[in-house]
DNA sequence: CCACGATATTAGCATTGCCTTATATAAGCT
DNA sequence: AGCTTATATAAGGCAATGCTAATATCGTGG
C-alpha cells in the first residue's frame, strides 16, 4: 500500500500528526480519536494496524500498554513526490535559496553514507 | 474530497506529474495513461474530472482539444501538513538553514501581500 | 447539414475500505 | 486461578471508488 493511500484517510493522518510529537499508548491514541471521529476502539485499532503494516509506525510493549512511535521514512517518498510541484508555490530566488540548501544536504548525505 | 484522496490514486499522480511539466490536451493524457495503466478513455476521462472538481486541474478549451493545466495550490496544503514530519529527516543544521529560508519566504509573501 | 474526431457522461458492476459487534489474547492484580 | 484492563482480531454490512461499455456532446471540414 503506498503511503499516499494511508494518508487519504483523516483519522490515520490524526493519528500521525499526535505521533509526531512522540510516543503514545494505543489507549490514548484511542482516546483522542474517539473524542474527535466517535469511532470505536476497534476501528482505531484497525487503523494502527494499517500504520504498522505499511512502515509508518511502530509499537513497543510495555506491560500491557503497546506503545506507538512514527516511522516516517515513508512520508519522506511523499516529500520527494511533492518535490517537483514546489515551484508552483516557492517562486523567484527563494526557491533559488532552498535548492541550493537541498543541495547542500544531499551532498553531505552522500559523503557521510559512501 | 481532501487533497490526499485525490494523491491515493496512482492514474491521478501520474497525470499530475505530467501536468507538472506543462499543459497537454486530454488525447495526450489519455495516450500516455493508457500506455502505462491500459485503461479506457473514459476512465481517464473520470480522473480528469476528479482533478478538476477538487481544484487541481482547470481546463482550456482549444477548438475540440481540451487543454488541462495544473492548478497546484491543493499541492501547498499537502506540502504545509507535512511540514511538522519534516525534521525526521531533515537533521541538524540543514534543517536550521530550511528553517531560515522558509521564514525569509514567509516574511517576504506577507509584506507582498500586506 | 452530416459525418468524424475528440472528449465527456451515464449506467452498471466488482472491488475495496471503513465501520460495528462480537470475540480472542495477554498482562497484572487479588 | 479468576477478574479486570488493555489491545487486537474476525466477521459481516454498507458506502465509496474505479473500471468498462455504451451513449451523448460539441467542434470542424467536406
Amino acid at each position: 500500500m503506498h503511503a499516499f493511500d494511508i494518508l487519504g484517510d483523516p483519522v490515520r493522518r490524526r493519528i500521525l500528526e499526535a505521533l509526531a510529537e512522540g510516543e503514545h499508548a494505543s489507549g490514548d491514541i484511542v482516546a483522542l480519536v474517539q473524542r474527535e471521529f466517535g469511532i470505536t476502539q476497534s476501528a482505531v485499532s484497525q487503523h494502527l494496524r494499517v500504520l504498522r503494516e505499511s512502515g509508518l509506525a511502530s509499537v513497543r510493549i510495555d506491560g500491557p500498554r503497546r506503545v506507538y512511535s512514527i516511522d516516517a521514512a515513508p512520508l519522506r517518498e511523499v516529500d520527494a513526490w511533492l518535490a517537483r510541484f514546489r515551484r508552483f508555490w516557492e517562486h523567484r530566488l527563494d526557491a533559488l535559496a532552498t535548492e541550493i540548501a537541498r543541495g547542500k544536504r544531499k551532498r553531505a548525505r552522500e559523503s557521510e553514507e559512501g
